[in-house]
DNA sequence: CGAATGATATACT
DNA sequence: GTATATCATTCGA
């Protein structure tokens, strides 16, 4: 396995960090079950100056702490009360900037993830921030974890190069409250996939 | 279209 | 301490 390293989270674009996570692979490895799936769509979230940010004006509070430690750290909140969200944090100690993981392509672990779901579309398997998390069993107790030492959850490199032309850019998703900053172009799509709208 | 569903932030007593 | 409004959503009618 080629787990990202700390250099990877630590850098300053969280832009660019959300277009390099497109292709990479996501994993858990939960009570002995191991799952993980290739990210194919994510979204940036930029810290104190971004509305659509939980950290945004440099709140910080037992929530949105994780954001403020150093990169690399996972960030999972329940979302209407039903959805756990998993993000990255990245960037520098004391800056909140964080990368929403919005879909997946499950790679292993199908069977699991299909029990999880509870479900036998497939193709809508990984779609969306709210299945990701379900799909490779993502909850709250995983928030805060170290994605480069925890033997739980990890972000894995692979060998795939995605072609600029191949990722599309648009606004966010569920962030109408944000103004203006709703219309940032910080979402990002492997445009590669049929699943994907 | 709208209900489900609970942690969290904020504003109170 | 308690109350209430607010969600980075999903599913099924």
């Amino acid at each position: 396995m080629m787990r990202l390293e700390a250099a990877f989270y630590q850098r300053p674009d969280v832009v660019q960090i959300a277009r390099e996570l497109l292709g990479k692979t996501l994993v858990t490895n939960l009570s002995g079950e191991l799952t993980s799936g290739i990210i194919c769509e994510t979204e940036a979230y930029a810290g104190v100056d971004d509305r659509a940010s939980h950290a945004f004006g440099g709140r910080r509070t037992a929530r949105t702490d994780v954001m403020f430690f150093e990169g690399g750290y996972a960030y999972v909140y329940l979302c209407y009360g039903i959805h756990n969200l998993f993000n990255v944090v990245t960037n520098y100690q004391g800056i909140p900037h964080a990368v929403l993981i919005r879909g997946i392509i499950p790679s292993d672990g199908l069977e699991i993830i299909a029990e999880r779901r509870n479900r036998k579309l497939f193709s809508k398997i990984g779609i969306g921030p709210g299945n990701v998390s379900k799909s490779l069993g993502i909850d709250l107790q995983l928030n805060q974890e170290n994605l480069i030492r925890s033997n739980k959850i990890w972000i894995e490199n692979s060998n795939l190069h995605i072609p600029l032309k191949d990722i599309l850019a648009t606004p966010r998703i569920g962030v109408d409250y944000a103004g203006e900053d709703a219309k940032l172009p910080y979402r990002f799509v492997w445009k590669n996939q049929a699943t994907i709208k």
